[in-house]
DNA sequence: CTTCACGATGTCAGTGACTGACATCGACCG
DNA sequence: CGGTCGATGTCAGTCACTGACATCGTGAAG
């Protein structure tokens, strides 16, 4: 179903595209599709749990004496390895998201559901709320610039040294 | 419209409330009220338009010798005496709008555009892309956390200062 | 081998968000 | 006074999603 819908979206828009049509192309009914999604958008959202997932276990595993925003920023890097090999994936997949507010609008759900996730962590670290907050902020800025950088481009370097020019870029502003 | 929305989902909660409803009691037709805003989560985001164009002018008006993260603060903030007034609002706003993601997600769709926007209002100051995107979300990221501690006082401070304070928090990481 | 339980799927009817087409109505313009 | 135009009402239609119920395939238990 989510190939289905990848492909019914790239070829004819999100709007364009009916539960129903993607349904089919499935080769099941509409009622599965919201059985297995539950709505429309995030049928392009499948893997957002495993990385919230992991992203925790990273910021829970990583050495103590790490700062707040150093720490932050290897949890939200400990999602790259997921992507590297995906590069053509990623990039189809963010076309087809830019292309549409409803899907952007998931999308930046998902991702300040990651920044709450990585906040939580660093709370269960010690580190003062305010401070938890600003350090999961920040590395996502890292990220999310990070990302765009790295689908955008033709000849894809690795996303995980794309975030930590990124995040050096960030500390000299 | 807007009055009678807030009052419903404050009420009986946004999914709770029909386009109906709210109609009804604002004296009009759901027709009309689809006239007015987009879909049934608009009504509670009328003023982002006119926040984008203040942080925009503000940020073609600052000196040019400012730094792209400090035109970018000063851009942001710029929105703060719109609220500075209508703190009982503002919060009783963000309570409805945290109780449900599908208006959690317009309003990241809300700040995203901000982003946007001050991104490409510090390129126009022949800012290198890439910093533009990445001071934009932080300021972006200072005005949310503070934004949030000012929403969650009982005894308001004022918001300029919060996120003054909360921007000079970020720099300490 | 039969039976039973259960998870996944299909079917169907219903609600509510939105949209397009057309009619109406009131203010203002010449 | 007739005409124009913007705002509103009316109505029918599409589509996203949901709840209730039937069916079916599989695998465990007897």
């Amino acid at each position: 179903m989510i190939r289905a819908a990848m492909d019914l979206f790239a070829e004819q828009g999100f709007e364009q595209t009916t539960a129903g049509d993607i349904a089919e192309r499935a080769g099941v009914t509409e009622r599965t599709f919201f059985r297995h999604f539950a709505d429309k958008r995030e049928v392009l959202f499948d893997g957002s749990k495993t990385m919230a997932a992991l992203v925790a276990d990273t910021i829970r595993a990583a050495p103590p004496e790490l700062s707040p925003a150093d720490t932050a920023l290897a949890g939200i890097t400990s999602v790259a390895p997921l992507l590297e090999d995906g590069h053509d994936h990623s990039a189809r997949r963010s076309r087809i998201i830019e292309a549409n507010p409803a899907l952007r609008e998931r999308e930046l759900l998902k991702l300040a559901s990651l920044v709450e996730v990585i906040a939580e962590a660093l709370r269960a670290r010690g580190v003062a709320p305010l401070t938890a907050d600003l350090a999961a902020h920040t590395a996502m800025a890292a990220f999310q610039v990070a990302f765009a950088a790295w689908v955008a481009a033709d000849e894809p370097p690795a996303l995980a040294a794309c975030i930590g020019e990124t995040a050096a870029a960030l500390r000299a502003l």
